[in-house]
This record gives structure tokens, C-alpha cells and sequence, in this order.
DNA sequence: ACTACATATCGAGATATCTAGATATATAGT
DNA sequence: ACTATATATCTAGATATCTCGATATGTAGT
């Protein structure tokens, strides 16, 4: 569990990439309660993952399929609140991938003679 | 080009994980000469790389089909080298990835109200 | 030119994935 | 209880992916 190679996976889909794209930049927003009050919300709903992905307000089984997919591969949360599903990203997740990459990045430079006198790529200069 | 997502694709098989960890580890290997000379070595064969994924000598064009989808995803290099094709990581690649990471992870703690009480996960503390 | 070797490409079968419609489940409101 | 809504599951067809054996290409050595 937790596998880097799994969440590739499952972000290599390019719906899946954009569902993920999406929970990441709405997982928790803002929004005004009947009161006019700002509250934060505690995730998407499937149905604006739906509404996003097909631009229209019908239920979409294909995203509810992706979303499982995301969600086995342990990428983000869905909790049910009453009648709606609430997605988010499981930061952890991401941690994971981006521990992956720096580990086999590392590995590039450990093992490359050359590489080493090589300025790290992105690195601090 | 130069597609997170595409790479993310190639790296979510667990055949072309197994050869690009390889190749992160072993891509500028040195070895002796046959004066004994230690010389830097500028890939991996196609052969070494059979070898590691299957375990025997022979050549598997299994591995050849992965290193051509490693290949057009961008995640690593192929060059001829007289009878030889040597392989290589593209260091570029992993940081694309790691920046489009980056990128989701800034995206979620911008948007979470509740994110940015948050320790940042594996930050410095 | 011939031979051996390293690798690529082709072709086909097995399996997995994606999509979408149909049906099922669960919850909230009446 | 009934109804509408939100979402999940099932099913099946279309497509893609993976694997592996057979064949092809290109290079080095004789």
C-alpha cells in the first residue's frame, strides 16, 4: 500500500489527471451558508467532479469510476456527508510520489560521475 | 510534450518502474577497462537492462516494447553506441514531475482554509 | 561476403481499461 | 410511505496494453 508506482498509475490517465488537477484547486473552498456567511467546505462533491469533467449537471458513471480509482490508489478521500460524497486530496499522497521522484533523483546523482559536476536541475544555483 | 501525465503513465507500470529504478541507479556506472582503467561508463545496454527485469541472458523484447514507451514518454534517453544502444535517465523528466507535484501540493494549501494551519507534510518543521 | 551478436519490429493472443447505459442503493424532504 | 436526488454498481462493447515468439535490421569481426 501507499505505492508510488500505483498513484502513477492512476494519475496517468488524463481524466483521472484532471479530477486530481480539480480536487487540488477546490478541495477545500469557501462558501456562503444560507446566513451569507463564508464556511469552508470540506471537499468536492461528486457531482461537481461530474459537472466539471462533462460541462454538464448529469451524473457521470465514468467519473464516478475514475474517482474509485483515485480513491483505491490512495490518492484522494471520500467521505459521505448525508447525501453527497465529499472528495479530497490526500496530501500524504502527493508527499509519497514527490519522495519517489527526489529518491531516484538522488539515485541519478549518486551514481553519475558526470552528473555530479552537473548542476542540479532546478536546484538552488 | 514533456507531459506529466504521459510520464506518469509510463512510470505507473511496475515492469517500466523496475527498469527506470534501475536505470536511476546504474545510468553512469563506471567499470574497468581492459587495462583496469576505471572508465564512466554513459548508460545502460539494452542487453544489462534484460538481464536485471528477467533475470537471464537473453534479450526480451518485452523490455525492448517498455524501453520504447520510457522513451517516447520522455522519461529516459537511447542512444547507439556501435552495436549497442545505451540507456539513460532524462533528469529533466523526473523534474517535470516534480514540479507539476510541486505545483498540485501549492494548489491544495492555497485553496484549503484549513490546509494552511497545517503542518506541511515531510516540510521542514 | 559470412557469421555472430545486439536490438527492433511485427503479429497475435490474453488481459486490462475505459465508456456509457441500465439498474440499484441510500438519504432527505414531504 | 412516497418521491426526488446523489451516487454506486453492473454489464457489455470498444479500445488499449502487455507478452512473447518469429522475423527483420544493423553492426563488428573474420
Amino acid at each position: 500500500m501507499e505505492s508510488p508506482v500505483l498513484m502513477f498509475k492512476a494519475l496517468g490517465d488524463p481524466t483521472r489527471a484532471r479530477i486530481f488537477e480539480f480536487l487540488c484547486s477546490n478541495c477545500c473552498p469557501v462558501a456562503l451558508d444560507d446566513l451569507g456567511d463564508v464556511r469552508p467546505v470540506q471537499g468536492v462533491t461528486v457531482g461537481a467532479v461530474c459537472c466539471h469533467v462533462t460541462g454538464s449537471e448529469q451524473f457521470s458513471s465514468t467519473v464516478s469510476f475514475h474517482l474509485k480509482e483515485l480513491r483505491l490508489a490512495g490518492l484522494i478521500n471520500a467521505e459521505k456527508n448525508g447525501k453527497f460524497m465529499v472528495c479530497s486530496v490526500r496530501r500524504e499522497a502527493i508527499q509519497v510520489m514527490r519522495d519517489y521522484l527526489q529518491a531516484q533523483s538522488d539515485a541519478v546523482l549518486g551514481t553519475c560521475v558526470e552528473a555530479q559536476s552537473l548542476d542540479p536541475i532546478g536546484g538552488k544555483k
